[in-house]
DNA sequence: GCCGTTTTCGGCCCGACTGTTTTCAGTCG
């Protein structure tokens, strides 16, 4: 069990402890080991008894439980806190806005017991009349249901993943001769997938069989040329059987966007068979189009121009901006950081941006700290020559547009990294305004985060994206895409437009420990799925050229 | 429930923002 999981146990317990009104400080108990959990730099089950209890925040009764999590799945107040709990109030605990207070209201003056009966509710206008409650909070309400809902059945690219590989593996090994690949999108390494889907030339009798005989799977279909079914996890695999004759078209057709397919068609329908996909492009007359690219934007008139980008690897990307530490609210130590990006993962530099000073439950630094912080890392740069770990910060983005401190702390910095954290439900207008004015900001070297969405939990605010876009080009202010799974944000959609303005986009793990780096994979798929090449991309310079380009920024903020 | 003593129990307690109030409670990052 991850240390994710555990302090997510911990975290409903304090929340249904809330919920039935046990002891606030017992409940604050839970909810702050929830957070040292998630916080801990070693995994729990590595731990014992003892190691678990010494750390702040956790004591023995904590620690006995987090035990009881590892080898039962959960402990006993848990269960009893869960046992008498209806399931539809659970459900509520994840909509956003919504907290035990208010649940406990819609429950107990409302008589209200699952999420269908609360959207009903909210629609007929019945929410108001609770204490507490107004019309602002109903529309709320109303529409982080409907965005719940319309999240329901759909996966993280991330999470698909994890389950997609193994299967992948399994089907593999357990048909030798046949050809087995990703498709749809998967292949298309969508941010969000509905379905894992898989075309394969094993017999499809045969596959049925395996899924019948292990009861980690249920079906859910079977037709002749496919079968949907659902796993443990509850993800969604769709296996399409072909033939090794119509493997290359099959692929074709099915990892192309309805959008694409259309385009292709256009140029010759029925669609021609070849021995490879790259065949069958060529007898439309077009160049390959790698699959991230298969939307139905404008990669198939790039094709047929030989315009096609050539698209960013991983092995691009030779260092990292825009990640934490223990300074502000990281898990590793920046020695610890540093080093596994120049041990781990070969990179040049590291750029450590920690949270600014209004980030108060993050940590942020004051600027007594971040002079710390300073020594520490020109130490570090003379320890660990030539790697090079680059003085950045994550300033908050104020509710007027400022950033967080004065100008003479922020030209000391070599990048700044401007993102909003704190008033997120801004309208168009006055959202866009506020980023703009960070963007016209002379220090402000990148937009972090540009909409603050987490994907399949809560939308952004919302943006008139070309003019954030344009402000960029404008200021030479650098985009991230952030690429946490979760965010992927600047979006792929937008990223198109930005190139064309010459903005210079960032691939930012925003990590908070030293696995999040590897995030810079789904960064990365995103970027390839916007069309970014590696000389469009900051953190694909060297650091002998990043540093120019620092520099040069920061000549031109003197001016 | 955790911590730090006052060694056996009492004190703990983000803060900004928002929407609801008419002085504050709930939620969030």
């Amino acid at each position: 069990m991850e240390n994710k999981a555990i302090a997510k146990a911990f975290k409903l317990c304090s929340q249904l402890m809330e919920l039935f009104n046990e002891n606030p400080f017992r409940t604050k108990a839970m909810a702050s080991a929830s957070f040292k959990i998630d916080k801990l730099p070693f995994p729990a089950v590595d731990a014992s008894l003892e190691e678990l209890s010494e750390q702040p925040g956790i004591g023995k009764s904590t620690a006995d439980k987090v035990l009881s999590l590892i080898h039962n799945g959960s402990f006993p107040e848990l269960d009893k806190l869960i046992a008498k709990t209806p399931t539809g109030i659970m459900e509520m605990l994840s909509i956003k806005g919504l907290g035990p207070k208010k649940i406990q209201i819609i429950w107990h003056d409302l008589g209200i017991e699952t999420v269908g009966e609360l959207l009903y509710a909210c629609n007929e206008n019945r929410l108001v009349e609770a204490k507490g409650f107004g019309l602002k909070t109903q529309e709320e309400i109303r529409k982080a249901i409907e965005f719940a809902n319309a999240a329901q059945g759909l996966f993280l690219y991330a999470k698909a993943e994890k389950v997609a590989m193994p299967f992948m593996q399994r089907l593999a090994t357990t048909f030798p001769d046949a050809m087995h690949t990703f498709t749809g999108e998967f292949r298309r390494k969508c941010e969000i997938i509905s379905s894992v889907d898989i075309l394969t030339s094993a017999p499809i009798a045969e596959v049925a069989q395996m899924l019948a005989n292990d009861d980690s799977y249920t079906l859910l279909e079977q037709f002749d040329a496919s079968i949907q079914f659902t796993d443990v996890y509850a993800g969604k695999y769709q296996l399409l059987f072909t033939s090794a004759k119509e493997f290359a078209i099959d692929l074709l057709i099915s990892t192309g966007s309805d959008a694409h397919l259309q385009q292709l068609k256009a140029l010759q329908d029925p669609l021609p068979n070849g021995q490879t996909e790259t065949e069958i492009y060529q007898a439309l007359g077009l160049k390959y189009i790698a699959p991230e690219l298969r939307e139905g934007l404008r990669e198939v008139q790039w094709a047929k121009e030989d315009k096609l980008p050539e698209l960013i690897n991983f092995a691009d990307l030779k260092g990292t901006l825009h990640n934490h530490s223990t300074y502000s609210d990281g898990v590793h130590s920046l020695a610890q950081m540093a080093s596994y990006c120049k041990d781990q993962l070969g990179l040049e530099y590291l750029g450590i941006c920690d949270h600014s000073k209004t980030a108060v439950y993050a940590n942020g630094l004051s600027i007594e700290r971040l002079a710390e912080q300073w020594k520490e890392i020109d130490l570090l740069n003379e320890q660990l020559a030539p790697f090079k770990i680059f003085k950045g910060i994550e300033s908050d983005i104020l509710a007027d547009g400022s950033l967080d401190y004065p100008d003479e702390i922020l030209q000391q910095f070599d990048f700044v990294v401007a993102s909003v954290h704190s008033n997120l439900r801004m309208d168009e207008e006055k959202a866009t305004q506020r980023l703009i004015k960070a963007i016209e900001n002379p220090y402000t070297t990148m937009l972090g985060h540009p909409t603050g969405r987490l994907l399949l939990s809560r939308a952004g605010y919302p943006l008139d994206f070309k003019k954030v876009i344009d402000a960029c080009a404008a200021h030479a202010v650098v985009i991230e895409i952030n690429a946490n799974p979760l965010r992927l944000d600047l979006d792929w959609r937008w990223q198109q437009y930005a190139l064309e303005k010459g903005v210079i986009l960032s691939v930012n793990p925003d990590a908070h420990r030293t696995e999040g780096l590897l995030d810079m994979h789904y960064g990365i798929y995103a970027a390839r799925k916007g069309g970014l090449s590696a000389p469009h991309c900051l953190n694909a310079l060297t650091k002998d050229e990043i540093e120019t380009y620092f520099s040069n920024r920061r000549k031109n903020n003197t001016k």
